[in-house]
DNA sequence: CGGGTTTGACCTGCGC
DNA sequence: GCGCAGGTCAAACCCG
């Protein structure tokens, strides 16, 4: 599969992030549960920044990326919980579409699948093809919508997008 | 033949 | 400690 899946071409030529994902965003993240978070289609491209903002600590979304979270006060139990959900970069969105596999400029490789409780739509676990390359990324189905998928990426891309 | 997919088994973390 | 649920492995299989 290395055909390009113009669903919908992004807007904002440049956001680096619409080089990374050229397909249609829609106006929803998801962080776990029911962390639903809404973006402004004219910011999205900051939001990749952010996921692991949100996965101990629910309480605040800046405007900034990155690591900027070593001045927190919460308590040691928290923070030390918080720590340990933040090795990663995750970020989660729901995109409308008729099929799961958008073509985002990588090549992935299927390695599971795997039906979830809450959701009678199985989930997919892919990693990137590329050696070395940590990102992994699941997709599942929306349960309440199945015209919606709802991908999660994990982890930062070490190399450049093949063309 | 090489790369990706399928699929059941296995591993691990967590709540009870 | 046990059982469940989510995540990963890996052998068999499929396909260009």
């Amino acid at each position: 599969m290395t055909e390009r899946n113009p669903i919908a071409a992004d807007s904002s030529p440049d956001s680096d992030f619409s080089n990374q994902w050229p397909f249609e965003l829609s106006d929803y993240l998801n962080f776990d549960d029911n962390q639903w978070l809404q973006i402004d289609p004219t910011t999205e491209s900051n939001f990749v920044y952010h996921a692991n903002e949100l996965e101990g600590d629910h309480s605040h979304i800046e405007g900034t990326s990155s690591s900027t979270r070593d001045t927190n006060s919460t308590t040691m139990s928290e923070s030390e919980n918080w720590k340990k959900e933040l090795v990663k970069e995750r970020v989660a969105f729901k995109t409308k579409s008729e099929v799961e596999i958008l073509d985002d400029g990588y090549r992935w490789r299927k390695y599971g699948k795997k039906m979830v409780k809450d959701s009678p739509n199985p989930r997919n676990y892919y990693r990137c093809s590329v050696e070395g390359c940590p990102v992994k990324k699941r997709v599942e189905k929306d349960k309440d919508d199945p015209r919606y998928v709802i991908t999660t990426y994990e982890g930062m891309h070490t190399h450049p997008t093949p063309s």
